[in-house]
DNA sequence: TGGCAGGGTGCTACAGTATAGCATTGCAAT
DNA sequence: ATTGCAATGCTATACTGTAGCACCCTGCCA
């Protein structure tokens, strides 16, 4: 789960042309990876403060802007809330499951729903930037109980 | 949230099934579909208290939470903002496309888009609730100025 | 090797979004 | 009329996100 080597996939190693994976960055990476749900702003905060740092709200989110346009972590609208990605590196169009009983986002990466909305844009003349799907329900675990 | 009844779309006149449209909740409604763009719910309470009213924000966002669930107005995840329903009374799956650059929200209703959500949550086992789709770009008018 | 340029961070303050909790009023069926 | 519940008023507060500026750190180049 935490790459221990010491470098991003894309970016070389100065890292001249995206910015830097530093420490700080990295560190708010991991927090979000290490938790089974997605987390709020605050609670990575909470989190990395936990050891005694000083951290600021503006620390996490510049982070966090960071790795979402690194493609490292996404944010999901519905929910105030980032998770980790689970293809850093590729180009996919962040679709979620999101169960409202457990917490759960099981990332999704369907090309027909793709298709379908790049679809009905292009017959409106619409140009997609940003697809956001974010799908709430209950998943199968939870739908049982 | 509202442990109302399961659906309850068609009302009665008098609406004694989920609730009644009052002044204050038809003046919301009236005060958002004036709009041409989506309001934040702070910018619909200034609007109700242009007149010298007194309304507090809770106000307006229980007025907002009942016509959400009446189907009259829909919520925009990624906005934190509110729009008309343009098929009121219809139960629909909330699809938008989302003008950055004019904040223009043209409510589609892809049968192939829904459709292919269903499909992928099914075989995931996923009890679809509530679908969020909002595809954020430039419409047509402003892709080409 | 010293200085420059830019990105990155710390820090304070504040803006914007949303809800809790409880008192009060209004409405309608008994 | 009384009672029960929906709806509203009202105050306070929690949660989410940014602005703005100073400082620092690193890579680069003269």
């Amino acid at each position: 789960m935490t790459p221990t080597a010491a470098h991003s996939p894309p970016a070389p190693p100065g890292g001249r042309d995206a910015g830097r994976l530093t420490a700080g960055r990295r560190r708010v990476l991991e927090i979000v990876r290490e938790s089974a749900a997605p987390m709020g702003a605050y609670d990575i905060l909470s989190r990395l403060n936990a050891a005694g740092g000083r951290h600021a709200p503006s620390a996490v989110y510049r982070a966090l802007e960071f790795l979402v346009a690194r493609g490292l972590l996404h944010r999901l609208e519905s929910l105030n809330a980032w998770v980790a990605c689970r293809v850093p590196g590729e180009s996919h169009s962040a679709q979620f499951l999101l169960c409202r009983r457990c917490g759960a986002a099981d990332e999704i990466d369907s090309r027909r729903i793709a298709a379908a909305i790049r679809e009905r844009a292009r017959s409106a003349g619409f140009a997609v930037e940003s697809p956001v799907v974010e799908v709430a329900g209950l998943c199968p675990n939870c739908r049982d109980g």
